[in-house]
DNA sequence: CGGTATCCCGGGCGATACTG
DNA sequence: CAGTATCGCCCGGGATACCG
C-alpha cells in the first residue's frame, strides 16, 4: 500500500501537524479547549490582572468586578491545569494561597492584554456605531 | 458645589472615564459585551477566517468547523452591530451575501490573531502539562 | 443560497450553605 | 480565608423545518 502523495495548494493540516502545532479552524483540536479558558468569561480578566503581579483569591475576587466564589475557583483551576497560573498555597491558619502566571501563562496574558487594550480604547467608536444603527 | 480633586494611586476610572475608554474590570461597562461577541466560541474563528478576505456565507461555514448555520448567523450579527463585520448583499436570485471587515475589524481580527497563533503554537506545552498532571 | 422560526437540551453560572 | 457541595435558572447553541 503507497500512500498517495497529494500536493493541492492550501492542503487540510494533518494529524501529526495538529498535534504538533494546533489548529483552531478543526473542531476537534485540542487548542479549542485552550482558547475556551483562556478567552472565557472569567479568565481573560484573570489573566489581566495576574499579569505580572501576586494576587490573593480574596483580592482577585475585589478586583474582578461580578465574579462568584465558584466561578473564579473553577477558572484559576483550568489555567492551572493548562500550565498557564501557578497555586502557592501555605500551610497556616486561616489559609493562605497565592496566585501568579508561569512564563506560558505571562505571554498568554500579554496577548490578551493587547486584545483587551484595543477593546477598551474602541469602546467610543463601537458605541458610536450603536447609537447610529438604533437612530435608523 | 466644587468637583474636589483627588489625586489617590490607582483611583478607580469614575463613570465618565469608562464612556470614554471602557474598563473590563467593572460589570456595567460596555467593553464587557464587546470583549464577549469577540471572544466567543465562534467571533473569534470568524475574525480570523475573515481577516484580509471576503466570503460567503456557505464560505465561512465550510472553513469553520463545526459551526452550525444559526450560530453562524447570529455571530456575524453581533459582529455587524458592534461595527466590526461589513455585510453586502446582492439582490439576485438564488441570493449572493458578502462578508467581509471593517477597519475597526482589520484592527480586531489582527489581536485575535495573535492570540491564536500563540494558542497554536503553544498546544505542545500545554499537551504536555496535561500528561504529567494526569501521570501523578 | 442564505437565512429565520421553533424546539429543546446541556452546561455555564450565580446563590446559598457548608468545611478545613 | 479559601475554597467545595448542592441546587436551580438561564441561555448558548444544536437540530429541524420552513421561507424569500
Amino acid at each position: 500500500m503507497k500512500k498517495v502523495e497529494l500536493s493541492l495548494p492550501a492542503e487540510p493540516l494533518t494529524l501529526s501537524d495538529k498535534l504538533r502545532r494546533g489548529d483552531l479552524l478543526s473542531a476537534a483540536c485540542p487548542s479549542r479547549t485552550v482558547m475556551k479558558h483562556i478567552t472565557s468569561r472569567w479568565g481573560v480578566l484573570v489573566l489581566m490582572v495576574l499579569d505580572g503581579e501576586t494576587r490573593r483569591f480574596s483580592e482577585l475576587r475585589r478586583l474582578i468586578d461580578g465574579v462568584s466564589e465558584r466561578m473564579l475557583a473553577q477558572t484559576l483551576q483550568w489555567l492551572e491545569a493548562d500550565g498557564l497560573v501557578r497555586r502557592v498555597a501555605y500551610e497556616v491558619v486561616p489559609p493562605h494561597v497565592e496566585y501568579n502566571l508561569t512564563p506560558l501563562g505571562q505571554q498568554a496574558a500579554h496577548k490578551v492584554r493587547d486584545l483587551a487594550d484595543w477593546v477598551e480604547s474602541s469602546i467610543p467608536e463601537v458605541v458610536q456605531h450603536w447609537n447610529k444603527a438604533s437612530a435608523s
